[in-house]
Order: structure tokens, then C-alpha cells, then sequence
RNA sequence: CGGUGAUUAGCGCAGCUUGGUAGCGCACUUGGUUUGGGUCCAAGGGGUCGCAAGUUCGAAUCUUGCAUCACCGACCA
């Protein structure tokens, strides 16, 4: 490509709006264009990119056994409504009418189609596993779309599906999936982590996120400081501390602590650590008939976070996990919010294992302004439950029984759910077995964010110069830049001569031949983080030599032009 | 959806307080100059000042409403 004939449209300026680094290098290098929130126009520097991704994906995948199909962006409602996901999915789901007033969803992902297709053209259990894919662009009406093609509205994702007659068959899958994953990112140069996760709102069993480490990351990782162990934190479980719980040794005692509402404003009132203290926090049960609510007590140490996903699923509990209101509280407990505690409450209690561990806490009372000190359980709260409710933190013991708890960001770029038979049996989707009864098949589906992909690589790659490519993933493997080329028939020529050669050979190459400075050609090759750069000038050539700069390593050296294609020959 | 802030040329911004009919830098066009790290000089093209209504002789500027965008909190590849 030359690019006196190109799109190149790198800028000079980061646009404000852009806040991470990927995107503001993203607009900057001429990858994308933003036209609406969350909608991104590739342009041709960004599409050979994404097209190299996708094509590492889709090659793992063929070899992993999967086959490529395509379906229609635009689904008929009538197979969500069958599904159950057209009242579920939310406004995230965005739903059009056509021409005849009929609706119609743009698909978020595919589930109902493919688990269709499939009951349509898949009938005897001698077909299976069958594992289908595709590469196609998603839509999802994103609450709050940023970071530029990161969390887009519109995006390209590879999506796959695989139909079990047996759970050991789709697990055996499921960790072919996670083999050519761990491939898939292998290939694409990133450094990358495959966690243990939430199967979140797609149901079903056994999840893995793949996560890109990044500080800019959306997720929090907790990793085993001494074992591959990871998992979203969301996820990750808290073990409960080591040895027995301390014997009581003080006595329950009320004090005033007036205006201390918070944890930190009552440590700091009392003179003590946030450690030795507890929240309660009121949530609502699962209604039960016609009656209201029930009104449950979650009780974490002070220091710690309830992480509200292991709480909703905790039975009784009502999800999505839905705090009371300021009325509940003071019905439920006599007390407002700052003033709660565990001792004398008549109402179910669940506490943390970290704090069921605590001997002689401080509580809110149960009494605005007056806290317990000296509390104990057993003792002074006599019927309770306890259960992992809290969000790890670093330092804490890893799940794994090796080493201790490190937190890190990450961004989610791959998700393998092993789904059960969720939608196969909404949808009627089965086979006949071997002894000709009908069975009802057990699905896995397998995410990659293509185009976050491309975010996530920049994240990872790039200086205060530009992207860095790795080398799988750069839109071209080399740039010639002459120098002065107008004025040199020598230049031009060495320099046309390396173009051929390399075009010749299947290289991606560009070829400066804009009459630009140096330095503008230098600027903008580092901004597009082409991986060599081939500088040629007058000082060299009479020594038949060019100068080689590597992108990566920012090394310089002069090689003999003669020895430029040995460059690309691996 | 709530909170915060913004909207003036393709991009980055000034002008608004104190109304008088729009400006700077980059980019673009032309000519010259320069040439191994975003040269310099000159001349030019490009804007219904987000939209609508109001106040006023007169609105980018004041008022009201709406829209869009970005950031911070609940969703996900």
C-alpha cells in the first residue's frame, strides 16, 4: 500500500473525549471514527486489524472442531418470547418493528437461533457433539457504552455453540474450547489470564472469563499468589479465617456513639480497627404468595464488602439482591441505617464466615445513636447463619489452599459457559438416542469480543510514541520511509525496488511515498506501530546499506538491502 | 436511569461575565522555503455558534425547553 493512495487519517491531537489509552490511539491512528454512542466506523488501517484477529479466531476454532455458519443480525421476537428472554433480557435488547408492524429483536447473541437451526437439522444422537460458530457484529443497547470500541453498542464478536447428548461429552468439549482459547490469545501476543466466573444471566454451569490484564481494565482478578488459581472476583470465594473464634471475654454493653453513622466515623469514635466491627445490611427475601417481603440481616466485617452476587444466591434470598428502604429498616429494626446490628433482632441473620469469626465485636444497637460493644455470637445473637458474603481482598488465603490472594484489573475479552439444557428445552431441542427415545440436548457457548480485542491489545502495547503490534495483529509488517525521495532518483529507486520485492513476496508493506518531512513519516509509522520500519536515504546508500528500526525494541541498525527479504523468511 | 460537566470549522480550543453579527492552533488548498524526527513564510477555502422558542432595534453571548456527547454509579464479549 502506498500512502500518498491511503486513508491513513492519523491525528495530531487526542481527541478530548477519548479517556483510555486504546481509544484515544485508536482515533489517533486512524483505526476507528466515532459516529454515534457506542457505533464505531472502521476505518482501513483498523479493519485489517480486526480482520487479522478474526481470522486467528476463526482458524482455532476450525481447528478445535467447530464450523463456521452466519445468521441473520435481525431475530423474529417470536423465538426469544419461546425462549422466555423476550420479558428477561432488559432494555439492553433493543426491539424494532418491520414494515408489517411484527417485531423483531437485534440479536445480542444467538442462543435461540442456533438451538433452533439445530432442532431443525440435527435429529440423531449420531450427529453430536456438534459445535457451530460464527463472526459476526452483536447489538447490544449498553446502559452506558465507553472506552471506544471497548464497550461499543455495536461490536464483533465470535460466538459458538455446541450440542451434548451427555454432560461428560460437552465438558469434554468445554475444555477443548478453553485448549484453543488459551491458543486463540496465545496467537493474538496478549498476556492474558482464563478465570473462574459467574455464568451471570445465562444460566447453567461451569464458566471461564478470559481476561486481558490491564490496570484500565472493567473487572477485578483475583489471583493465587503461588497457584494458576484465578477467578473473577465476583466469584472468588472467601475461606473463612484459620483456627477457633477467641473466647468472649467482654460483657455486651451499650454506648453512645452519637452521630457515627458510618464504620469508619465509629472506629474512629471508639479507638478501634474497622476489623472488630460489623455492618449489617438489610436486604429482601423472596416473597412467598401474597405475602410482602421478608427482611433478611447480612452481616460483614467492617473492613470487608459484601459482594452482592454470592448474597442473591444464597436461598431465601430475593434476586437481583434488592436493599431495603429506609422505611423496612426502621420497621425492621427500630434503628436507621448506621445503628443496625445482629444482637436482638428478631429477624433472619446471615453472617459473613469472616465476621461469625469475630469474638467481642462492636454492633449497631438497634437504637439510633447507641452501638454494642463486646458483642459475641451464640452469646448474644442466638440463632444465625453463616456463609461466604464478602468480596476477597488481597492478602486473604487463596481458595486454592496455595498462597494468598493478589487483585489486579482485567478485561474480559473470551467467556466459555458449559450451559446445560437451558434452551434446549425451552425450545424443544433434542435427539433420538440409541434405543430411539427422545432426549433433550445439553449446550456450551463460547464468546470472543473481536473487536475488544483490538482495545485490549493496545492496552497491553503501546508508549508514549503510539501501538506497539505484535506481530500477529499489526495491519502491516513493515513500512519503507524515504528520505527526501523527491530529490534522490537513488532513494526513490532503492525504495520502489524493496516495495516490489516485498509486494511480490506477500508482505504487508506501506510505503511512505507521501512528500512529507521526516519526521511527520516517523510520527505517524510509530503512531500506527508498524512493527520494522525501513528507512531509506542517501547517507546509506552508498554503502548499499538501509537503516532497520524495530518498533518494539526502538533498535536501530543499518543492513545490506540486499538482505532486507531475509528479514521475512522464517 | 440518577449525579457531574460539555456542545462554537474535520480535530483541539478562545470568545459568553459586560449582547453590536465569530476568532486562534492543527489539518486542508496554492506559492515559496526547509529536508534523517511533527520546518518556516505568505495567501486562501471551510462555521445556519447542538435544536427550538422567548427577551431585545440587535443574541454564540441573557431566559426557558429539548436534543446530543462525555465522565462517575447498577449490565456484559
Amino acid at each position: 500500500m502506498r500512502t500518498s493512495q491511503y486513508l491513513l487519517s492519523t491525528l495530531k491531537e487526542t481527541p478530548a473525549h477519548a479517556e483510555v489509552v486504546s481509544h484515544q490511539l485508536m482515533l489517533r491512528a486512524g483505526l476507528i471514527r466515532h459516529l454515534a454512542s457506542g457505533l464505531y466506523t472502521w476505518l482501513p488501517t483498523g479493519l485489517k486489524v480486526l480482520k487479522k484477529v478474526e481470522n486467528i479466531v476463526r482458524e482455532e476454532m476450525e481447528r478445535a472442531g467447530s464450523i463456521e455458519v452466519l445468521m441473520p443480525m435481525v431475530q423474529p421476537s417470536d423465538l426469544w418470547e419461546e425462549s422466555g428472554r423476550w420479558d428477561d433480557y432488559g432494555p439492553e435488547l433493543l426491539r424494532l418493528n418491520d414494515r408489517h408492524q411484527r417485531p423483531f429483536v437485534l440479536g445480542p447473541t444467538h442462543e435461540e437461533v442456533i438451538t433452533k437451526l439445530v432442532s431443525n437439522e440435527v435429529s440423531s444422537y449420531k450427529q453430536l457433539p456438534m459445535n457451530l460458530f460464527q463472526i459476526q457484529t452483536k447489538f447490544r443497547d449498553e446502559i452506558r457504552p465507553r472506552f471506544g470500541v471497548m464497550r461499543g453498542r455495536e461490536f464483533l464478536m465470535k460466538d459458538a455453540y455446541s450440542f451434548h447428548s451427555t454432560d461428560e461429552c460437552l465438558k469434554q468439549t468445554y475444555q477443548v474450547m478453553f485448549d484453543a482459547y488459551c491458543r486463540i490469545f496465545e496467537r493474538l501476543g496478549l498476556d492474558f489470564r482464563p478465570v473462574i466466573a459467574d455464568n451471570g444471566s445465562i444460566g447453567g454451569e461451569g464458566s471461564h472469563e478470559f481476561h486481558v490484564l490491564a490496570d484500565s481494565g472493567e473487572d477485578d482478578i483475583a489471583f493465587s499468589d503461588a497457584s494458576d488459581y484465578a477467578a473473577n472476583i465476583e466469584k472468588a470465594e472467601a475461606l473463612a479465617p484459620s483456627g477457633e473464634r477467641a473466647t468472649p471475654t467482654q460483657e455486651l454493653n451499650k454506648v453512645a456513639t452519637p452521630d457515627a453513622k458510618t464504620i469508619e466515623s465509629v472506629a474512629n469514635f471508639l479507638k478501634i480497627e474497622a476489623n472488630t466491627t460489623v455492618k449489617t445490611l438489610l436486604v429482601l427475601g423472596e416473597a412467598k404468595d401474597d405475602e410482602a417481603a421478608p427482611i433478611i440481616a447480612l452481616v460483614v466485617r467492617g473492613d470487608h464488602e459484601l459482594n452482592e452476587l454470592k448474597a442473591e444466591k444464597l436461598e431465601g434470598i430475593a434476586s437481583p439482591l434488592t436493599f431495603a428502604t429506609d422505611e423496612q429498616l426502621v420497621a425492621a429494626t427500630g434503628a436507621n441505617a448506621g445503628s443496625i446490628g445482629p444482637v436482638n433482632l428478631n429477624i433472619r441473620v446471615i453472617a459473613d464466615r469472616s465476621a461469625a469469626h469475630l469474638a467481642d465485636f462492636v454492633c449497631g444497637a438497634n437504637e439510633d445513636g447507641f452501638h454494642f460493644i463486646g458483642a459475641n455470637w451464640e452469646r448474644d445473637v442466638t440463632t444465625y447463619e453463616v456463609a461466604d458474603l464478602r468480596n476477597v481482598v488481597a492478602g486473604d488465603p487463596s481458595p486454592c489452599g496455595q498462597g494468598n490472594i493478589v487483585i489486579k484489573r482485567g478485561i474480559e475479552v473470551g467467556h466459555i459457559f458449559q450451559l446445560g439444557q437451558k434452551y434446549a428445552q425451552a425450545m424443544n431441542c433434542g435427539v433420538l438416542t440409541e434405543s430411539g427415545k427422545n432426549q433433550t440436548l445439553t449446550m456450551g457457548c463460547y464468546g470472543i469480543g473481536v473487536s475488544r480485542i483490538v482495545a485490549a491489545a493496545i492496552e497491553q502495547n503501546h508508549d508514549k510514541y503510539g501501538i506497539k503490534w505484535p506481530e500477529a495483529i499489526a495491519p502491516y509488517q513493515v513500512a519503507i520511509v524515504p528520505m527526501n525521495m523527491h530529490k534522490s532518483a537513488r532513494v526513490q529507486e532503492t525504495a520502489q525496488n524493496l516495495y516490489a520485492q516485498l509486494q511480490q513476496a506477500g508482505i504487508e508493506v506501506i510505503f511512505d511515498d507521501r512528500k512529507e518531512r521526516p519526521g511527520v513519516m516517523f510520527a505517524d509509522h510509530e503512531l500506527m506501530g508498524t512493527p520494522k520500519l525501513l528507512v531509506v536515504g542517501e547517507r546509506n546508500l552508498d554503502n548499499q546499506q538501509i537503516e532497520l528500526k524495530d518498533r518494539i525494541t526502538g533498535e536501530k541498525s543499518l543492513i545490506a538491502i540486499d538482505s532486507v527479504m531475509a528479514l521475512f523468511n522464517k
